[in-house]
DNA sequence: ATGAAAGCGCTAACAT
DNA sequence: ATGTTAGCGCTTTCAT
């Protein structure tokens, strides 16, 4: 394997000059980085990283730690935090939790071991310690997506209270009254904050007696059962609100399956657009869409600066805005 | 920051016997164990990957390299990668190159750099040095999915000549003659076979010629623009073929676009299937299925018994089946 | 069953 | 503008 050492021979020069090349740090002579950049060329020196990072202490790599890579609205969200960490020289490791706690805390610890230099966390729960145990290391960690109570840390999120609140107006306009809400995971604050948006404007509405709120988890198959259980009640809602995009796929094929049709039959609305090159027939659904791309963006850039101290100290909070998309989807309540 | 050397103190013995409960080598009194686990666990001591990789030469860790994260099909793959990897206790570093050669190129510097025991590779196209340069630095490389032509490398792919000529007969049996193909990059393998399966299928028909292909790139935009510039010519198909998920969903919305039926004005197969909780329709497209789950699964096992040196020293082509799966997009040829 | 010594490849700190 | 020295945290090698 060839080292910095034999690049040094090579170029007639000290280690640290072919180390202060491949850095670009510290002063160096035109005609000595021509030698070194040559010698480097000519034995094909690929640097070693390990050493790299044993001895300076960082590691240019941030981790992406998310509940579950296969739906878009991660997928987007990656692709922004690759974008502005690849610019600052960053790589970035990608990890799957599957909304597992103990998935969770297995990358808490492989990334602790290969000293990643920062952490982006879409926690699998509110009563998740992974914050401490990298606080602990004093490695810094942002939260995406969803809020934890109770800790002080740096948050890139959009208000999903709000989303809720204004996807529930949006129905109550259009005359219902039996809205039911399909949900996550209890204790993540996305599928909790939802339905208090929910609730908040069932409540201003009057209708408390209306209200109707399942939860389970972020998938399709959760959404669907959850749709089925609401449908066969006794007072089965007039409009479906979904609290994220495979939910709300999973509410519209129990619809299909009671032969509902939507807008004519029943009212769906949702959390989250999927993105055009997976959709076959145009988007029809209506929907709170939060901006992934630009969540990824914001939470990389807010990382990159507390790693570099050009954060203020206290920590902040970056809620961004959701867009109400109205589509086909919602139609007036049937009466 | 907690080293090998305090716990070796706290447990009053040396580190090197640390080192050997960490890494159950060697061995070790039960006492002395006990004694090294409860100094690690009182001080919350995390190994230092780099140190360790530095030293041992080996870092556990595979690269992935794909060509488009956002295609659930190569999210499967990557499935199937990491439940194999991590039960070896590997973890897996996921590379996308968004089919570009220089991308490709930007990773393989940044996977030297970091010392990854060994390369899963989807090449961006046939002439990628990539494959060259990881193995003159010695580093295992398998390749996924795409194979290139007159390298010694293990590969693991399904069959796409033979998928593309099944697809094909499916439907010339049901009548069609002018079938069109549109598929991706010239010099990517998959784009090259698929055609060459067409070819073969439509040859053997004697129906040279109304052979029409048509190469562009594996998404939904290039299907889309082909599919349209297909359509307005003077002889337009009965059936189109998609050459991947991708551009299958592309040519079904310029049929929308056109206001043509799938399958009573027009037919329409493809490779690659959407993974269910991505429907909002039942899946109603005609396919050719390759196991991406297992593709992953196989690979990561091939690269793994590299890495041991169980495998064979002659390259091995592992190649898995593609299963038609009919549905009702493809139907009888209109007159 | 345990330990001592050395060194992996690099850069921080301190010269010159 | 360039170099010397030392050491990051670990495991290999060789002892005992």
């Amino acid at each position: 394997m060839t080292t910095i050492n034999d690049v040094a021979k090579q170029a007639g020069v000290a280690p640290i000059t072919v180390s202060r090349v491949i850095n670009n740090s510290g002063y160096i002579s035109q005609e000595t980085r021509g030698r070194v950049e040559q010698a480097i060329s000519v034995l094909g020196y690929v640097p070693n990283a390990l050493a790299r990072g044993l001895r300076s202490k960082r590691t240019n790599t941030l981790a992406l730690v998310m509940t579950d890579i296969t739906n878009p609205f991660f997928t987007s969200i990656a692709r922004g935090v690759e974008d502005v960490a690849s610019e600052s020289g960053f790589s970035v490791i990608y990890c799957n939790t599957d909304e597992s706690e103990s998935e969770e805390y297995k990358y808490a610890q492989i990334l602790a071991q290969k000293k990643v230099d920062g952490i982006i966390l879409v926690p699998a729960c509110s009563q998740s310690k992974t914050v401490e145990f990298f606080q602990a290391l004093d490695i810094p960690v942002v939260l995406l997506d969803r809020r934890i109570p109770e800790v002080q840390i740096d948050t890139v999120r959009c208000d999903s209270i709000a989303g809720a609140y204004k996807l529930v107006k949006l129905l109550l306009g259009l005359g219902h009254k039996r809205i039911t809400m399909i949900s996550g995971q209890r204790g993540v604050s996305t599928a909790e904050d939802r339905a208090i948006g929910y609730h908040r404007a069932m409540t201003e509405a009057g209708l408390e007696e209306y209200e109707q709120v399942y939860f389970g988890s972020f998938t399709q198959d959760s959404g669907y059962e959850l749709a089925q259980k609401a449908l066969t009640s006794p007072d089965p809602p007039t409009a479906f609100v979904g609290a994220n995009n495979f939910i709300t796929i999973g509410i519209m094929k129990a619809l299909r399956n009671q032969k509902l049709r939507v807008p004519e039959d029943i009212t769906l609305v949702g959390f989250d657009d999927l993105p055009l090159p997976l959709f076959i027939d145009e988007p029809f659904l209506t929907v709170a869409v939060q901006p992934a791309y630009e969540m990824g963006k914001k939470v990389a850039e807010l990382l990159l600066h507390r790693l570099v101290g050009k954060a203020p100290d206290e920590c902040q909070e970056v809620i961004l805005p959701i867009e109400i998309i109205q589509r086909k989807s919602s139609g007036p309540v049937k009466v």
